[in-house]
DNA sequence: CGGTACGTTGAGATCGGTCAAAGGTTGTGG
DNA sequence: CCACAACCTTTGACCGATCTCAACGTACCG
């Protein structure tokens, strides 16, 4: 029962992604784990090594990245409380990007070993963790299209969608708005963008009435507007799987 | 055993991805289908809906897609033979995507319920199906680094640089050169490229030696100098894991 | 042999990038 | 509680990679 109150919020998100009965529970909050703190910046994987544990985030927010042989970074996707970050890491041999704390990060790391253990054994926690994969690959797909084919306002309005979906879900924000821990650079580097770019997208957003800033907390007055700028439709996120 | 042969490169492609022992197999080989053809440019899957089958490709190529509002048009992942497209389908309630044809096609339908019910009663092909799912997800991160922060040129030698690599690998080709199914419109939705700068791309790739054209062949004298000017890096084909 | 789809080329426009500097904010140590 | 340093944001001027538009060439297919 220790575990119970750091992992119920991932418990509860992955039985939305697969029924899960008592036992599967019970598996899920035994799992032997320790608790890791991360400061900002600082790697968890490291691109071509395989990884020892498996990361559930309990606070804070982290992000993959990928450099290119000029030094282009890219961020692939944001992960926050709830997240199992590094599942692949379980089942794949060695680690095909970066895994970075975005923000000051509790963890916990279970090692992997327990995790091939539960998923061995517990057919239904492996359909559910799958299917939380699988909502990944669709949220990558959706980034794809976004950096490949959307201008810059379009595409830091559907960022800024997509958290806005994730964070309220997770229970850290609402459609109204909420705090973005990341800077501009970091913005860009999910868009493809530049900093200064960025920059002067978020403005040309504020200045259409589309968003309000200050500092790094975003308020959405009007969902629907952000959503027909962004093009944003909530499909991708499997919600009724996810939620 | 009818389906032996049509199932063969998939048995022993998912055998790469997990151990599989002969009840696994016969499992495989015995799974229901129905051969269907698609043409060229037909819809396999839409976007919003679910899917009642799981996709095998038996020879042909396919490829998702999705769209922005303003009707451009992005390609998320290329399909060959071997590969199972829409496996998705099976655990997640609707598409997030579309599946189109590229090339005339030829498919097996496998059922979305044998599917599940395969998954359920033989973890070992879970396990391949997911690091099958996993390897995926690893080809999308992949390209939202190649469509964010590389330019033309890295951009589509990337992309020659993977086809390169998993033609080989399902014995379609090899690294000195390969028959490429796809119109430069196509390779400018792969690349978040117009097809015209796709085009100038392709020629100043050719007059600088690296590659080739004949027609949609493409032949590569010097893997090396392709790999370069791509800045490929094999890491996320998981080959060890897929070949 | 004509049509349709695809590839190629040129000229000009534009979105986003680059470079550089100034203005804010935050946190820390004295 | 101030002062400084480090980091982040903002702004301007200019540049250039890629896009757009439009025409022409080419290959395949019925």
């Amino acid at each position: 029962m220790i575990n119970q109150p750091v992992f119920d919020r991932m418990v509860r998100k992955l039985a939305r992604r697969a029924p899960l009965d008592e036992a599967d529970r019970e598996a899920l909050i035994s799992l032997p784990f320790k608790t890791k703190v991360f400061a900002p910046s600082s790697y968890l994987v490291r691109e071509g090594t395989p990884s020892e544990d498996c990361t559930l985030i309990l606070n804070g927010f982290t992000y993959r990245q990928k450099l290119t042989q000029g030094g282009g970074r890219q961020i692939l996707s944001v992960h926050i409380p709830g997240d199992f970050v590094d599942l692949e890491g379980s089942l794949l041999n060695v680690s095909d990007h970066n895994l970075q704390a975005l923000t000051v990060c509790e963890v916990a790391a279970i090692p992997r070993k327990a995790v091939r253990t539960l998923i061995d054994t517990h057919p239904r926690i492996a359909r559910a963790l799958w299917v939380d994969t699988l909502i990944d690959g669709s949220i990558f797909r959706e980034w794809i299209l976004n950096v490949g084919r959307r201008d810059s306002k379009e595409r830091v309005a559907h960022l800024l969608c997509e958290f806005a979906k994730r964070l309220a879900l997770a229970g850290l924000g609402d459609e109204h708005g909420y705090t973005l821990p990341m800077t501009q650079e970091q913005l860009a580097d999910c868009t493809g963008l530049t900093p200064v770019h960025v920059n002067r997208t978020l403005k040309a957003l504020d200045a259409a009435g589309v968003i309000v800033r200050s500092g790094r907390s975003v308020s959405i007055p009007d969902w629907q507007r952000l959503r027909d700028v962004a093009g944003f439709s909530e499909l991708y996120l499997h919600l009724d799987q996810a939620a």
